[in-house]
RNA sequence: GGUCUGAUGGGUGAGUGGCUUAGCCAACGGUCUGCAAAACCGUCUACAGCGGUUCGAAUCCGCUUCAGACCU
């Protein structure tokens, strides 16, 4: 197969930055179907709170990865990367260009440069390695870790929960060190890429994200979450827009409190993500409404 | 015109002479290989202005400015 031909427009940015928007302008362009590289609209059930493309939006183009799963479902990037991977190899047989939009960085990741394949996990080592913390506190975690992977105890950030346990479960399921198996080599794609950013001054975004949040409560973000209420404990829904609303219904926040927060949050997350997207030097940044200048951009990447 | 009260960092709000960078919020910067819209780390040394008392003042005194309340 040729892989040149074979062309992924990776389109990232800021949570309400106009994402979504752009991707379906260049989906149309190039005649050309969306993955969703989001770590949350891939679930069912919650597409208010995620954001996920307008049904307008999922009619006129194709999408993939999007309520594709249900929130009591476990989902990884790594599971994300081998899917993704696998739906792309069927996409490029009928088409030269895809398009991917998502706002998870390690998810974009995943899918560009790949992860190590680190062995599974068994279901309930999870489990009890969380009761562990929950009881007998973190401190103990590190200590093991200290003594199974001396060297990533070095380097891990050691006040952080879940990289302890991950490094854990890894170490004891695979009986290696973990640091040992996290080489973080970067996979050979048979398809080229190029990320296309998208710019926008803090004061409009954190503007647009405000009128956002509004606007999932006028479409009823309220009713979405209560009927996800008995399923909060789900990682899928440990998510800005709902995890502030349970707090409500358990009657420790007042409906206000929840959206500011939810505004806040996602202000937040939007800076957590700049943060991430700074560092790729492949990005190339662009005002959403260039879209010729992105075009034109894109092409001059692919040669 | 007079009396009184108050003036603390972006916001809130303690602190009535000598370890307070109070605390909280917001904001900002960052970390990142399987929970990532997660989890975690870091930054933001103010006391209206001027002078005085004191070994030492956000804290005491005086004046000035500003704000509010009240009295003629």
């Amino acid at each position: 197969m040729t892989s040149t031909k074979r062309r992924l427009i990776v389109i990232v940015g800021a949570t309400a930055s106009g994402k979504s928007d752009l991707a379906v302008r260049l989906a149309r362009h190039y005649s050309a179907p969306i993955i969703s590289t989001d770590s949350r609209q891939i679930f069912r059930g919650i597409p208010i709170g995620t954001a996920q493309p307008t049904a307008e939006q999922l009619a006129a183009v194709e999408h993939h990865f999007i309520a594709e799963r249900g929130v009591d479902e476990p989902y990884s990037c790594g599971e994300y990367e081998r899917e993704a991977i696998e739906r792309l190899n069927k996409l490029f047989a009928k088409c030269d260009t895809v398009i991917a939009v998502g706002g998870s960085g390690l998810y974009i990741q995943a899918l560009c440069e790949g992860i190590d394949d680190l062995p599974e996990i068994d279901e309930t080592l999870r489990a009890t390695l969380n009761r562990r913390l929950a009881e007998k506190g973190l401190e103990s975690l590190v200590e093991e870790l200290q003594r199974l992977d001396k060297e990533y105890y070095e380097e891990v950030d050691r006040s952080n929960p879940q990289r302890i346990l991950r490094a854990l479960e890894v170490c004891i399921s695979s009986g290696r060190p973990y640091s040992e198996q996290r080489v973080g080599s970067r996979k050979q794609r048979d398809f080229q890429i190029v990320k296309v950013g998208i710019a926008m001054e803090r004061e409009q975004l954190y503007d647009r994200i405000n009128r956002r949040v509004d606007a999932m409560f006028d479409e009823g973000l309220v009713e979405e979450a209560r009927a996800m209420y008995p399923q909060r404990d789900c990682n899928a829904l440990h998510t800005v827009g709902f995890s502030e609303l349970f707090d409500h219904f358990a009657g420790l926040i007042t409906l206000e409190e929840a959206r500011e927060l939810i505004k806040r949050n996602t202000r937040r997350y939007a800076k957590r993500q700049m943060t991430w997207f700074r560092r790729d030097a492949e990005i190339g940044w662009f005002e959403a409404a260039e879209f010729d200048k992105i075009v034109e951009y894109i092409e001059s990447q692919f040669g």
